[in-house]
DNA sequence: CATTATACTGTATATATATTCAGTACAATT
DNA sequence: AATTGTACTGAATATATATACAGTATAATG
């Protein structure tokens, strides 16, 4: 992220004003209208220059098209944290596609930081009380230990179980369900990787 | 705040979804795409519902001119939840001395408001997915329904069930768990004392 | 010294967008 | 039986809006 000019800054905040208090985005006449200026094209040059040092992104051609980007990588570091659902497969957990929406949470929320919730599917973990929908809120972490309940991904399919190593090339991924069973996972033959651990649940009835 | 259809649900549910996005609410044209609607009057008319009914507001002749209605909550407003432990025999639950601690949460965080996070205590319900300690959200209201999971107080005890009305005078408060037994309560016979019902819930590991 | 970025005014225009009008259909009230 | 609300399609239109183009001026940079 470049630095930013004094102007420019005043349009961001103008911006950001605007969305607070209507709940949508300025046009180019209306940030001309707060800061003074006489042509939409001081305000698209201003955009445009915020645009190219990442402060804001511009839908081309859409009217009031303008988001302020929150960097600090990605989400995390606010009280916004990204809900994910279904998980297409070879994509990152945490690409844009895969966001369904974001909850509003104190960072404190849970005993440890976490990254992002994750809505459950499936009923494979039902024993340890973790049902359909529930968002499970994950710290992305591959520091896990036996009996933690992981986020694991074997072969582009994201899955929640217990973690349950076994021995150096052995890890068991266990359910917490009589219907489902146990994955094996042979760490000389398969791949394994942890995405991270659940810390903690939220259910919305 | 009137009833919503199932219908203006979605477009409401659609806006909220496209603002988490995009930084920016949604054309008419965009919710047609979203919902499968082939006539831009089709968003326009269930906008014009929503509108009416106090959960969206509109800008006239502004486009894009969506903004959500959170009544109250106003959307990251937070506020301190009580978390009460074991109720004590005859106290009101919300008693000082059954505090165990405050949680600081969003207002908006469940879907509807809530007054206090109860701690469970046992596994009656653990079918449910509610497990010892873990914090359930509670609404304090008597309009409950069958199904709907409630805090209910027989003879100074507190207890988590599922609320099923049999009769005029026949209760059943139902666990969720095999190895508990419904407790039928004669209303002619015995006092039963609705608290409330879980809106939600939530689990620190 | 040429180049680039900032910071504007002013005009023009294609098109994105809200919004109205004309219908059809169904269900719930009154 | 008449009215109202919901739930749509389809077409038409005024205007809101992004955006390009033509300038002017200043400061910084290599």
């Amino acid at each position: 992220m470049k630095e930013i000019t004094s102007q420019q800054q005043r349009v961001l905040d103008c911006i950001q004003i605007y969305i607070n208090k209507t709940g949508f985005p300025p046009t180019r006449a209306n940030i001309c209208k707060e800061l003074g200026f006489k042509s939409p094209n001081s305000a698209e040059t201003h955009l445009r220059a915020l645009e190219k040092k990442g402060f804001i992104a511009i839908e081309s051609g859409a009217s009031r098209g303008i988001s302020i980007i929150n960097d600090e990588n990605s989400y995390g570091s606010k009280d916004n944290y990204p809900v994910i659902g279904l998980v297409a497969a070879g994509s990152p957990t945490l690409a844009e596609e895969n966001i369904e929406r974001t909850i509003n949470c104190p960072k404190s929320f849970f005993e440890s930081k976490f990254d992002y919730f994750l809505k459950v599917k499936g009923l494979s973990m039902k024993d340890a009380g973790i049902m359909e929908d529930d968002l499970i809120a994950v710290k992305k972490t591959t520091d896990v230990r036996n009996g933690d309940i992981v986020i694991a991904r074997i072969d582009d399919e994201v899955t929640v179980k217990f973690f349950n190593r076994k021995s150096a090339k052995l890890v068991e991924l266990e359910p917490a369900n009589e219907d489902f069973e146990t994955i094996k996972v042979n760490l000389e033959r398969d791949e394994l990787s942890i995405e991270g651990k659940s810390i903690g649940l939220l259910r919305r009835n």
